[in-house]
Order: structure tokens, then C-alpha cells, then sequence
DNA sequence: GCTTGACCCTGTAGTTGCTACAGGGTGCAT
DNA sequence: ATGCACCCTGTAGCAACTACAGGGTCAAGC
């Protein structure tokens, strides 16, 4: 398989590809007379589980640990299950802020009952905190 | 005011405040006879809304729009209120597909049963999109 | 046999919003 | 005069890509 068709087959951008390759993400593939990209089915769906985790929002270091792993079966799995967990306490302390945000701007959205700028409540409220009703 | 004393009124890091106003975002202050920066109120303010701004999540460009609108009193607040809109809705969404990740990585975590990493469900489930039940 | 187009290669620079030096100058107290 | 806190410029680093520039390869069609 060439680059393009693992390209294609796991949605990836090819410099993407290229990029992970170069980080240590993917192993080195082999290559043709041409130097072209050769990979087989073990790249292919070591790169979907990356592009996987990619999109479930783990960070690359993550994944490297993730990868280590699942390299050597016979490990116990507790870190997979440490990381994951944390992971997901992330997604939720970030969920947990971002509807902080939303509350306050919709708040502070809500304010603006049109006319020049000078009087607009919306840039009032940007320029000082204390109209604001939450920490953030 | 020295740029020490605007971080510790703003808390606003100092190469911030140097970043910004590389940026032009921040007005180059006047300089003392010993070529450091000296700010005035306005400067102050100036930073506070952007400081605001950012930590209600504005990008950069959106703050430069606004100050634009704030320093031009007499236009129209459309502006103001159509970045603000915008900005909420891209965070709401944002929030949405935090939540969709979240539930998808409780499921994932919730099925690990500890073991060899070889039977890891957390790394099968991360190697496949197909064990999802959401799309993400 | 020669061109056209799709594909591939390397290497480097750009993105966002900072943050962290290195290597130097200034100002005040002891 | 010497320590220390503070200031200056300029550059490089972070995450995770993305986008070229400038070149090589290969098969199809004329
Ligand atoms: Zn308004
Ligand atoms: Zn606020
Ligand atoms: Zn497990
Ligand atoms: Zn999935």
C-alpha cells in the first residue's frame, strides 16, 4: 500500500502520516525502488487506533503509551485504564468550564439592545470582570 | 507605570504584555529616559479587556475587532454582537461534542476488567471505531 | 517517444497564543 | 562596589498538524 491508499483507507492527510513517521508515532515502512511509502496491514491499523485516540482526544504522548502497551500483550493493563481514566476526567473538568463560559456569554450577549458602540453593554461587560456573575 | 506593575494590576504575564504589543494588539507605550516601557490607564484598561476577552475565550482576531469597535464610539454595536453571538455558538458546540467524547470514553473506560493488555477492552475499543456507539 | 497528470519524495515554514530563555543594561540599597 | 530586582531585545520552543517549494516517478494516451 502507498501512501495515498493508507491515506485514503484510515482518512488521515498524508502529511499527517509523514509527520507521525518522522515523531516515532508509525514505524519507518519499508520501500520501493522508487523510495516510495510501502506499508502493510499492521501500519494500517496501527495508524486507525492513533487516528482513533486522535479523535477521542488524546494527545500524542498519550498514544505513545497507549501504543507501548498494546506492543507487548503480556503487560498489565492498568496503565491504559490510568490514562483513559484521567483522560476522561479531563474531558469533564473541560466540559465543566466550558459551560461556565457559556453561561456568562450568553448572559453577556443577552445585554445588548443595539445603538453605537459607546453604550453597548456587551464591550461594557468585556472591559470589567466584576459586571460578571461567575469566576471564570 | 513600568510593565512589572501593569502584569501584577492585570495579571497579565509580562511577555504577554510584550506579545501583545509585538502583536499590535497593545499600543507601544512611551519609553523612560532608560528606554523602559511606562503605561497609562488606558494602556490598563486596554489590557484588561483583553485579558477578559481571552479568558472568556475571544480569540486574538475577534479581540482586535472589538477594540477596534470600542475605540470608534459613534458605529454600530452589530459587530460586537454578532462576534459575541458567534463565539457562543462555537461553544456551545464545542460543548456538545465534549459531551458526545465523554460519554463515548465513560463506556470505553467502564469495560475494562484489568488483565493482560492483550485482553484490554480499552485498547480494543481504542483500535476501532466500530465498538462506538456515537459518531465523534 | 513525448507529454500530461497523478502521485511520491525531502525539507522547511506557518498556524495559535503564548512562554522561556540568553545575553545584556538600569537603578537602588548596603 | 556589589548585589539584587527589574528592564531590554531577539530568538526558539510548545501541540499537532498543515502547506508549500522544488524536485523525482510512472502509466496512459497521442
Ligand atoms: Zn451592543
Ligand atoms: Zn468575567
Ligand atoms: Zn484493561
Ligand atoms: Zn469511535
Amino acid at each position: 500500500m502507498k501512501i495515498g491508499e493508507l491515506s485514503r483507507a484510515t482518512g488521515t492527510n498524508i502529511e499527517t502520516i509523514r509527520y507521525y513517521e518522522r515523531i516515532g508515532l508509525l514505524p519507518a515502512p519499508d520501500r520501493t525502488a522508487a523510495n516510495y511509502r510501502s506499508y502493510g496491514d499492521a501500519h494500517r491499523s496501527r495508524l486507525s487506533f492513533v487516528r482513533h485516540s486522535r479523535d477521542l482526544g488524546f494527545t500524542i504522548e498519550e498514544i505513545r503509551s497507549l501504543l507501548d502497551l498494546s506492543d507487548d500483550p503480556a503487560r498489565d493493563c492498568g496503565e491504559a485504564d490510568r490514562i483513559a481514566t484521567a483522560h476522561l476526567e479531563q474531558v469533564e473538568a473541560k466540559i465543566a468550564q466550558l459551560v461556565v463560559l457559556r453561561d456568562e456569554l450568553a448572559r453577556i450577549v443577552g445585554r445588548c439592545r443595539g445603538g453605537v458602540a459607546a453604550d453597548c453593554r456587551v464591550i461594557e461587560a468585556l472591559g470589567d470582570h466584576r459586571h460578571c456573575e461567575s469566576q471564570h
